[in-house]
RNA sequence: GGCCCCGUCGUCUAGCGGCCUAGGACGCCGCCCUCUCACGGCGGUAGCGAGGGUUCGAAUCCCUUCGGGGCUACCA
């Protein structure tokens, strides 16, 4: 046996190359996930490369969204833009020169051709030949006919670059799908390079891969019948010395919406940033994502994201589209919140609250007291922050911002919530006991002891009375936390309210 | 039309020939806990698309069929 018997492992490269176009979907980070824990599972390189060459469709601000989304998931990279890295530049638009080059060497070795025929000459040989008009590109142009040339010139037509396929079945070992074989002449010769001398996604995909030393490609399904033409340009590429491997390619299911649509970036379902204005933590969506195809293994499918990076080898992506459960997101997202230390849970929480405009920005010590104080009252009853927020909004709002909700006040703030407010508000602890444990004993002992109310008949008035809100955290510790003044202003309130409207 | 992928509870999945009278999670339904809502606990509901094989034995292997989806651009 000789050295080059051995096998040596390459070292994991994987990467994430979106385009900057829209707002980034939860499909396009599920994408970025699995090639980010791959890498770090594998203890490899995580590259994140911008396809920015479609000029039309491009925008700086989804450039700066995608690396805002990377950001707030937690998905960091090796190499890619702010970064840097041995391959820059990273993102297309600045990498004209290399493919410029990559194509002339192509075409020099006999791999692309020129291709003068427009879509209608291609259209129209089909009809002639009986054949079916919807068949794609016929391969007419790879031996030269003079008479087209010679008409496309006349006109002023440049021709587009077109790769020769072989004339071989090609097939791979896909990572999640196993062994996948596309027929000979299945695949028409690809267009690699416009008439205009812009290269396409079809070119500067596979030679920045090749380039930048690409290993392992984890891509959405619709680009699995992609896939033999790419292999046929590495092949290419080898050839002329501008790539070293064919990569390995997985192939990963789609994240649909109802129904078993794929999800559209129209839907707004598929915002990811919505799931973060609503409320959602990093943890909790990282799980969620992970859970769209691939799974844990034993029964669990609570888990960090550390612990996903310890186990994403990659063997256990599943190849059936899955459907996005709203439902199932916010449960997991919710442990999440659980599994948050106190301290934790409050950060996060103040920030979401200043984020929604809740709490000012830089918002007073004061009031940063007031959150960590409050957190643990909702830490175990949210599954989202934004509940969290709801809950806690009547702390926040002042006794003049302060609103009781129209539904929880038609229900509840009857005629039959006078006596009880009143009682209430008699019995109130002075100010220098105003603590949740005398609150809960005056309460009890005014409403359930004297009134014989049962518990809830007791307390629902008195609840939306403070907080505005049928659901809220716990009654007497919000009432300690509101403070007696505006506790007494608000129940004082309620009281008018009622009593004008009997 | 051609090529390709997929098919286990409503949803996401475990399962890779016997451990399966199919396990977990979300949802849903009860009960308990309880000042609301949650959390937590207990119990329940519901599935191998169909038909043929192979085998002592199939959710697991093979074939067929049906169903769903994708691609088929000088977009990515």
């Amino acid at each position: 046996m000789t050295d080059a018997d051995i096998p040596v492992p390459r070292p994991v490269r994987a990467r994430f190359c979106p385009s900057p176009t829209g707002t980034p979907h939860v499909g396009l980070a599920r994408t970025a996930l699995f090639n980010w824990a791959f890498a770090r599972h594998h203890r490899g390189t995580f590259v994140f490369r911008i396809e920015d060459t479609d000029a039309a469709r491009d925008s700086e601000e989804s450039y700066e969204a995608l690396l805002d989304a990377m950001t707030w998931l937690g998905l960091d990279w090796d190499e890619g833009p702010g970064v840097g890295g041995p391959h820059a530049p990273y993102r297309q638009s600045r990498r004209a020169d290399i493919y410029r080059a990559v194509a002339a060497e192509l075409v020099a070795a006999g791999h692309l051709y020129e291709s003068y025929s427009t879509a209608a000459d291609v259209t129209s040989r089909h009809v002639a030949s009986g054949r079916d008009p919807k068949l794609g590109y016929d391969n007419y142009d790879r031996t030269p006919d003079p008479e087209l040339i010679g008409a496309a010139v006349e006109a002023g037509r440049a021709p587009v670059l077109r790769l020769r396929m072989p004339e071989r079945d090609i097939g791979f070992t896909d990572l999640v799908r196993g062994p996948i074989t596309f027929p000979a002449g299945s695949v028409p010769d690809p267009v690699l390079v416009r008439g205009t001398g812009e290269p396409l996604y079809t070119l500067v995909n596979p030679v920045d891969d090749a380039a930048m030393g690409i290993t392992h490609v984890l891509r959405g399904e619709d680009l699995l019948p992609s896939t033999p033409r790419q292999i046929a340009l590495y092949e290419a590429l080898i050839d002329i010395g501008r790539a070293e491997i064919v990569p390995e390619f997985g192939h990963l299911p789609f994240v649909t919406g109802e129904g078993n649509r794929k999800l559209s970036k129209r839907d707004p379902q598929s915002n990811l940033f919505q799931y973060r204005d609503d409320g959602f933590v990093t943890e909790g969506m990282v799980n969620y994502l992970a859970l769209l195809g691939w799974s844990l293994g034993d029964d669990r499918d609570i888990f960090s994201p550390a612990e996903l990076v310890a186990s994403f080898d990659g063997k256990r992506i599943s190849g059936n589209p899955a459907r996005f459960d709203r439902r199932k997101a916010e449960a997991i997202n919710g442990a999440h919140l659980r599994l948050l230390s106190a301290e934790d849970f409050a950060a996060r929480l103040q920030a979401y609250l200043v984020m929604t405009g809740v709490l000012q920005a830089g918002p007073s010590a004061e009031q940063r007291e007031l959150v960590t104080a409050a957190a643990p009252l909702v830490q175990e009853r949210s599954a989202l922050l934004s509940e969290a927020s709801a809950m806690l909004r009547f702390l926040f709002v002042g006794d003049d911002g302060f609103a009781i909700e129209p539904v929880a006040a038609d229900k509840v703030l009857t005629p039959a919530a006078l006596p009880v407010l009143q009682a209430a508000i008699a019995v109130l602890p002075p100010a220098e006991s105003f603590t949740a444990a005398s609150i809960s004993a005056a309460l009890k002992g005014a409403l359930v002891d004297e009134l014989g109310l049962k518990p809830k008949a007791a307390f629902t008035p008195v609840r939306v009375a403070v907080t505005g809100r049928t659901v809220s955290p716990p009654l007497y510790e919000s009432m300690e936390l509101l403070g007696r003044e505006s506790t007494l202003l608000r129940l004082r309130a309620a009281l008018d309210r009622v009593a004008s409207a009997v």
